[in-house]
This record gives structure tokens, C-alpha cells and sequence, in this order.
RNA sequence: GGUAACGUGACCGAGUGGCUAGGUAGAGGUCUGCAAAACCUCCUACGGCGGUUCGAAUCCGCCCGUUACCUCCA
């Protein structure tokens, strides 16, 4: 079954194929690292993780590029013009670049606790003003870019005129864009030649920390060349997927392809463009005004307003995985508590596997022959269908909801066989053995879900230390003996003191 | 104001012209020292009003509501 993927290009699903097969080249807009992501942050990681598993589980050989922008983000609010990580490191009395490490390094650790493997390559925009200088020359090389005022502007209007689609990605029309402008005075508005043009590089003011020599003096990028100059830095001008949020397809991406088109070597950059929808809490946006905005370790502790407990990592992943990526997704203490035992559930399943796969070892696993007569499957054909389910479901533009529900249905009836070795005995090894891999293999592989052991080491072994107690009061020494080898296996020590009994790890 | 989505049972969410998704919650049952898990059964919904159709939750129109983008934002 084909791997198909909703284009927003096109507005339709299309089946995906590399530029280069077996090689895929993605690229995902990473954050900006001026203070700690929030829950809706991590959905697009989780969403192009599982695509990025799923990729390199069909075998493809994945390149997957997500940036830290760590400049040139401009605060809208702001009428001088001031970068947002400049302003939080102004606030703070630090070095920009150490606000900036403080945050990627808290992104991290977040992202790693929700499942999400890391990125192959992570470039950082204050690395890569060179290739961001050198594409705004190659744009007004092409005289689809001007100066004004020490600032690089593009042209869309130029550009459209000289046959270029700015608007095709979000399906904007430039002049609805002029219509709507509206009330809002945006800063450096006179500066462009029109309100629609963007800046590819801006003139740093006096004071301005953040600031790079360029042919046009002293300034930072735009806003949007980052992810342009990168992108074709590590994928090439032309690579396979542009993924990021719902809200940065206009003007952010609408502007890369503006930018990449406008470039030396013309392309949309990314043949397919991604974007997942968005979170809501309660029904409402996430937003500061409302008391709603969670924080990744706000999540994770239990310290939000919002939430009546904590949940785990793995809970907000599965949660993220009950929608498609492209609905949007409304987060409550009701739906993470129905997450959080779906997603044990899940887990439970996974200890079945082994209780079920004992059986095979040394089994012959060659599969049955297809039946030569005409009839109702046998249980062995059932499994094997019902195995293949959330594999279809997930080459379906990635159906995360379908592939689970897939997954439940599988698990349902491993859990009938192992409860009944009259019916398991009738399930062929190969189709028993094809139905745990693939079990295993969806949840932990591609799914990224894995066991989040919630049991204390420490009060499992304060549990068998009472244990011991009894046995030794009881005078029961064949326990007392089995118990101190047991935790010898794991390391452990019981010591007898006069005080009462003690443990400390094994020396030896 | 402009643009684009969405509105599904108690909750979260798939789906989509006729064939009850799934998870969670609730009710009953099997199992069981107790409990848990598991399994079985039940709860059968698609914002409102019109229209198209043999048949619409699914298509069309209007209305209501929510969200997103238009401005940094995943």
C-alpha cells in the first residue's frame, strides 16, 4: 500500500515518492528558542517523527533537517523592532546566545522525554548568516529584491509580474491581502514599496545586540530566510517534504517558496508541504490572556492551573496520536485521562507479546500457503488481516486514530488467544509471530510509544525488604536466603544492622 | 473586515451517500478468596433549518457556533 501524503500544495493527497529514492529529505521549522515550548509546540515534532519512523520503516533513508531559530525573529508588538531572544536576554542580563542554549537545551530534553528521536542535522540560523547573505544577493541579483534604507525587501509584486505565485501555498490573493490589511500599522511599513513585501534582511538600529556585517551594512536576516537558506544548504534546492504548523503556512512558508523560487537555483524547495493543525484547551486557544498557555514542564509536573494533575510524556504523545494530524485537537483533563489508560493499555499489550511469543521459539515460521479452495478465512487468515491494518492506515496520510483503533482490534483478539489455548492452537506460528512483530513494531517503532515504568525501584525494594523481615522473624531461612540471592542478581545487598535492616548496592 | 477550516454519542476522536471505527466513562455479565486485567453484552451520535436523492451524519444552500490565518507563534 502506498504511502499517500496531503499536499498542501496541491490540496490533495498524493502518493509519495522520493526525489531520490531510497534517500528523503525533510525538513521540519523548528523553534524559536527565546523561552519554553508549550504543549502545542510538540506536536508537530511528535507528528513528523512518527512520518520520519514510518519513512525509514519502508525502508527509505531519511534526512531530517529541524532548525533552531536563535535570530531574526522580530516581536510584533514592538516598534523598535527588537528581536524577541534579544529582549528576553535584555530582561534577563544575559548573552543572547545563552538564552538561547538555555532554551535548546530544555527543548530537548522535552522532546526526548516525548519520544521524539533527534533530527540528523539541527542548523542554527546565527550559524548561517553567510548562506542567508549570499541567498538575499542571489534574489536581488534577480532584481526581485531592493534596498531601502539599509533593509533588503522582496518584491512580491515583481515577482508575481515576472510569472512567481506568491500566495499559491495558502491560497492568498495579493490584492485581498492589501484589501484586508485593515487597521493594523505594522513598523517599517514605508520603507516597502508595498505592504505584501518582506524583509530578507533588516538594518540593525544603534541598538540592536544581534548584529552581522553585510554588504548592506550592519543588520540581521528576515524573518523567513532562514528555513530557505538552510533548507537548501542540507536538502538541496529541490528535496522531498516541508513540514510546520498550520499557522506558519502564510506568510512564513508562503515566503520560502517566494524566496526559494526568487533564488539562483528556482524551485518551491519542498515538492510536498506539511502542516498540522493546531491545539486547543477547553475548546478555547492556547493564550496567555486566558490562563491556558501549558508549558512542556508545566505538563510534565503538574503545575499548570489548567490541569488537575500531572501526565506523562508518553500520555501527551498518545494523546497527540488520537488525531490525525491535520484535525485540529482540543486537550482536557476528561481526554488525558481517557490518553493515559488508552496508552497503558497499549503497553499492557506489549507484555503480552512475550507471554505469547514463547511458544515460538524454534518454530517454523514459513507461511502457511494461501488456501486453494474458496471459504471463510481460517484464524490464521483473520490474524494476518487484522495485523495488517494499522499499516494501511498509516500509509494513509498518516492515520494515526485509525492505525490505533487498528491496534486495539489486534490486541483484542491476542488477548482472546492467550486466554484461550484451544484457539491459539488453531493460529499458525508464522501468523501468530507476524502478528506480535507487527504489534511491536507499530507501537515502538513507528508510533514511538514506549513503556514509561511508573513502579518506584526504591519501594519495590522497601516492599521485599519487609519481606525479608517476615521471613527473617518467621525463622523461615529458605526464604530469608532466596530473597537476599534475589536481590544479589539485581545488584543488592541486605544488611542486618543492630538498628534494623539495610541495603546498599553490591561492591563486587 | 478578508481568507480557510471545523461543529459526531457523557468525554477525546475516526469515518463518509446505504454496511454500528477506536479509546475513555457508564450499566450488566463471565472469570475470581478479594481485587485487577481480560473477554462478552448494552448505551447507536453526527449544530439548526431547508434542498438534492430510492436513501444524507456524509452532497448543496442559508443560519448559528468554534478555531486558525491575515501580526511573532507549532
Amino acid at each position: 500500500m502506498p504511502l499517500t501524503l496531503y499536499n498542501t500544495l496541491t490540496r490533495q493527497k498524493e502518493a509519495f515518492e522520493p526525489l531520490h529514492p531510497p534517500l528523503v529529505g525533510l525538513y521540519l521549522c523548528g523553534p524559536t528558542v527565546y523561552n519554553d515550548a508549550h504543549l502545542g509546540n510538540a506536536r508537530g515534532p511528535i507528528v513528523f517523527d512518527v512520518l520520519t519512523r514510518y519513512l525509514r520503516h519502508l525502508g527509505y533513508q531519511v534526512r531530517y533537517v529541524r532548525n533552531i531559530t536563535d535570530v531574526g525573529h522580530l516581536e510584533s508588538d514592538a516598534d523598535t523592532g527588537e528581536d524577541k531572544l534579544e529582549k528576553a536576554a535584555r530582561a534577563k542580563q544575559l548573552e543572547p546566545m545563552q538564552v538561547a542554549q538555555h532554551y535548546t537545551v530544555r527543548y530537548h530534553q522535552a522532546l526526548a522525554a516525548l519520544g521524539c528521536l533527534p533530527p540528523d542535522i539541527e542548523p542554527q540560523a546565527s550559524g548561517h548568516i553567510t548562506e542567508q547573505i549570499g541567498l538575499t544577493q542571489e534574489i536581488l541579483n534577480k532584481g526581485l529584491a531592493y534596498e531601502s534604507a539599509g533593509s533588503i525587501y522582496f518584491d512580491v509584486n515583481r515577482y508575481n509580474a515576472e510569472g512567481g505565485q506568491y500566495g499559491r501555498l495558502s491560497g492568498r490573493v495579493v490584492e485581498e491581502l492589501l484589501a484586508g490589511a485593515g487597521p493594523r500599522d505594522l513598523a517599517g511599513q514605508d520603507e516597502k514599496r508595498s505592504p505584501v513585501d518582506f524583509a530578507l534582511w533588516k538594518k540593525a538600529s544603534p541598538a540592536h545586540i544581534m548584529r552581522w556585517p553585510s554588504p548592506w551594512g550592519e543588520g540581521f536576516p528576515g524573518w523567513h530566510l532562514e528555513c530557505s537558506a538552510m533548507s537548501r544548504k542540507y536538502l538541496g534546492a529541490s528535496f522531498d517534504i516541508h513540514g510546520g504548523g498550520l499557522d506558519l503556512m502564510f506568510p512564513h512558508h508562503e515566503c520560502e517558496i517566494a524566496q526559494n523560487e526568487a533564488s539562483a537555483t528556482p524551485s518551491t524547495g519542498a515538492r510536498f508541504w506539511l502542516h498540522n493543525n493546531m491545539l486547543t484547551v477547553n475548546g478555547q486557544k492556547m493564550s496567555k490572556s486566558l490562563g491556558n498557555f501549558i508549558t512542556l514542564s508545566e505538563f510534565f509536573q503538574g503545575s499548570s492551573a489548567a490541569l488537575s494533575q500531572a501526565y506523562s510524556p508518553m500520555t501527551l504523545r498518545f494523546f497527540f496520536l488520537q488525531a490525525q494530524y491535520r484535525s485540529p485537537i482540543d486537550l482536557s483533563d476528561d481526554a488525558l485521562q481517557a490518553a493515559r489508560k488508552g496508552y497503558r493499555k497499549l503497553m499492557n499489550g506489549l507484555r503480552l507479546l512475550d507471554k505469547l511469543g514463547e511458544g515460538l521459539a524454534g518454530q517454523d515460521l514459513t507461511p502457511e500457503p494461501a488456501p486453494t479452495q474458496p471459504g471463510p478465512p481460517s484464524a490464521s487468515q483473520q490474524l494476518r488481516n487484522l495485523a495488517a491494518k494499522p499499516l494501511e492506515f498509516l500509509s494513509d496520510d498518516l492515520n494515526t486514530p485509525r492505525a490505533l483503533a487498528a491496534l486495539f482490534d489486534l490486541l483484542k483478539r491476542l488477548n482472546t488467544l492467550a486466554a484461550n489455548p484451544t484457539a491459539l492452537a488453531d493460529i499458525s506460528p508464522a501468523a501468530l509471530h507476524e502478528a506480535l512483530t507487527t504489534y511491536r513494531t507499530v507501537v515502538t517503532d513507528i508510533l514511538g510509544l514506549r513503556d514509561e515504568p511508573r513502579a518506584s525501584a526504591e519501594e519495590l525494594l522497601a516492599l521485599a525488604l519487609g519481606f525479608y523481615q517476615e521471613a527473617k522473624a518467621g525463622k523461615a531461612y529458605d526464604k530469608v536466603d532466596q530473597i537476599r540471592a534475589a536481590l544479589k542478581e539485581q545488584g543488592i545487598v541486605i544488611k542486618d544492622t543492630k538498628t534494623g535492616v539495610e541495603w546498599a548496592y553490591s561492591e563486587e
